[in-house]
DNA sequence: AGAGGGATCTTCT
DNA sequence: GAAGATCCCTCTC
């Protein structure tokens, strides 16, 4: 209790000191459990760490982008890539796998519900890819994204790790118990609040643009399609009324970095067929 | 693999 | 003063 107090604060001072390792020849991803994987797509999406610059200004996605209904919004934010630079050139990034759409106004889940608009949720109200990040239950954060419509957002609730996997490993270890197992590859990033331990995503984040920002950004997935893509209602807001029923969370199907499967969801979509006798490369088909 | 409870504190009422 | 868009650990099956 006291000793564990003791532990987040001395953390949070080693979040500080990490020195990230330059990841730069760590130049190939590396595989999920059971996953397997198309070796040419890799190479694909690797380049631009040797050419960031260009492939950055490609790839990247702009106003453009954010700028769609929040519902296309978080369906359009599965299988891009966010991108997390470090101030020493480390680039850690991860493809959404994950995520939930709050509308402003009429959605009694969302912070901006009946068009409440406070000094927390001001990011929500600006333009279309403004980051919104606000801390929850005291101790963790949660990353969003402005889309279009007064006061809705996108909330990011889980990554496929696909660079940087070990300074991910190593931010989200310090805030958990000396001596812990250590987190596979798809722990690191599957909820939203690890997501944001994972990449670092800081309180100071709150406000700034997506589309523009030199720390983070998006960028469109280098290999083209996603796979299946699951509408179910949302994780956490079961006490606001018909809001909670409403298919806004969206993911991957059969993905092994979702933080939570909702099988009913799939059977009534008919998707759960589909999965069976597929390879585990549908995980990975992106 | 899943259930249950504790931790922790900002934000808003 | 209470709730909360979560996570971690332990216990049980």
């Amino acid at each position: 209790m006291m000793t564990r107090k003791r532990k987040l604060l001395s953390n949070a001072k080693v979040c500080d000191q990490l020195n990230f390792v330059p990841e730069q020849l760590q130049h190939r991803t590396t595989h999920l459990e059971g996953g397997h994987r198309d070796e040419g797509k890799d190479q694909e999406g690797i380049r631009s760490q040797y050419f960031p610059i260009n492939d950055e200004n490609r790839a990247r996605l702009r106003f453009d982008f954010f700028n769609q209904p929040c519902v296309d919004l978080a369906k359009a934010f599965i299988g891009k890539v966010l991108v997390r630079r470090h101030s020493n050139g480390t680039e850690l990034r991860g493809r959404v796998v994950e995520t939930e759409a709050y509308l402003g106004g009429e959605d009694k889940a969302s912070h901006s519900a009946g068009g409440k608009r406070t000094e927390r949720n001001v990011a929500m109200f600006m333009k279309p890819g403004t980051i919104y990040v606000y801390p929850i239950y005291g101790i963790y954060l949660c990353m969003n994204v402005s889309s279009q419509g007064e006061g809705a957002a996108v909330l990011l609730r889980s990554l496929e790790p696909l660079n940087g996997q070990d300074t991910m490993r190593r931010l989200r270890a310090a805030r958990r118990r000396e001596g812990a197992r250590v987190l596979k590859d798809k722990e690191l990033c599957n909820g939203p609040s690890k997501l944001c331990q994972a990449l670092d995503v800081q309180r100071c984040f709150d406000r700034r643009d997506l589309g523009t920002d030199t720390e983070v950004w998006l960028e469109r997935d280098p290999s083209g399609s996603t796979g299946e893509v699951v509408s179910a209602p949302r994780i956490g807001v079961e006490s606001h009324g018909e809001w909670a029923t409403k298919p806004l969370r969206f993911y991957l199907l059969g993905h092994p970095c979702v933080s939570i499967m909702d099988r009913q969801a799939e059977s009534k979509q008919g998707l759960a067929a589909k999965l069976e006798g597929q390879p585990a490369t549908i995980l990975h088909s992106s």
